[in-house]
DNA sequence: CTCTCCATGTAAATGGTTACATGATTCA
DNA sequence: TGAATCATGTAACCATTTACATGGAGAG
């Protein structure tokens, strides 16, 4: 299990509820990490319970209270541990890649279409992870951002998964258009 | 599930027996898919029963025997349909990431040896993909190779799979430097 | 005689997804 | 009045991993 390991690894950055951290996995976590909603809300639940972090109930006007988690030194170390041990092999599940796989069999044009949609989320969030490098560095440049004493990790996954979208980018590109030749169909999109 | 649609797309190279799949999994298919042996042999009992692949039984010396499966016109037809629906996001899950995420806490000499671990994994796999995209395309060119009309779909998932590994290998290289002048340690491997 | 490769599975436990459920507030 | 956002969960189901199990052949 690593999910929890994540969890901690995302309040690292800060106290989150579970509708915060829900939230933000798409940005910053889900680039190397996945989790549904109902998942996070057990995982804190859980972790609370054994003393990893802890939670206080926050009031609030105008919307309903919510639970506010923060990091506990237990769960600092049981991330330290985790560093420590040896990693697994990492891996994809990717729908398309299997799709593009048997594309021998048909359904070229809906092939095609689906790999233009998948190069626009890509875009989206090639946007995003500029976004996030450009706040996390500031006004240095990324070289002496790194080499400063600063949150590295973040910038580094977040380097990561910039370069995991510009090839899924470039690669649904490249596919839609070598698809594009074999049945003479126009691009959707332009 | 898709773990089914990802065997169905194995068949397409060929016949292939559950160990044979089991093996060939880490370079033709673990690239967007991954599963065991236990469910890859599960799994093809399931698609026989529903007919959707066939088997035999061959009969091997200096061997135990084997079943060999064969992609049935209904897998086919299901793969069909599969890639008319729409596809569902990709996802990635790497401990790495996560320990570089959260390096903060500690642990920079292991993490920087793991690194350099994946790295060398890394080398490893692109040198793979690079001889099955060598003999994919035979005597041709890449261009030439696409706009034929052979086996698009290995070579196009063949390619995602380099640029991914090739990403990784720079990323590793990358994010073991930046934490190497944090502890001011020697590289473990040259 | 030991190790690795071939070849196939079952059973139990854990992890993840889908479907369902609630209820207040703000914006159009 | 309807939709979106905030906020949290439960229950049932399906998928995946871990542990266990077997057994012959060839290489060293």
């Amino acid at each position: 299990m690593t999910l929890r390991h994540a969890v901690l690894a995302a309040l690292l950055d800060g106290d989150m509820s579970g509708y915060q951290l829900a939230k933000t996995f798409d940005v910053s976590v889900s680039n190397y990490w996945h989790a549904l909603p109902q998942q996070l809300y057990g995982e804190l639940t859980k972790l609370e319970k054994e003393g990893l972090i802890t939670g206080r109930v926050v009031i609030q006007q105008g919307r309903p209270n919510k639970r506010l988690f923060s990091l506990a030194d237990p769960g600092t170390e049981t991330l330290t541990q985790f560093i420590t041990e040896p990693s697994r092999p990492s891996f994809i599940r990717d729908d398309l890649l299997v799709k593009v796989r048997a594309c021998e069999v048909g359904g070229h044009a809906e092939l095609i279409e689906q790999l233009e949609e998948r190069a626009v989320q890509a875009r989206a969030k090639i946007t995003l992870f500029d976004k996030l490098l450009r706040e996390l560095r500031g006004g240095t440049d990324e070289e002496t951002y790194l080499a400063s004493n600063s949150r590295i990790g973040p910038y580094l996954t977040g380097l990561r998964g910039r370069a995991f979208e510009t090839e899924t980018l470039l690669w649904c590109e490249q596919s839609a258009r070598v698809l594009r030749l074999r049945i003479g169909s126009k691009p959707a999109n332009g």
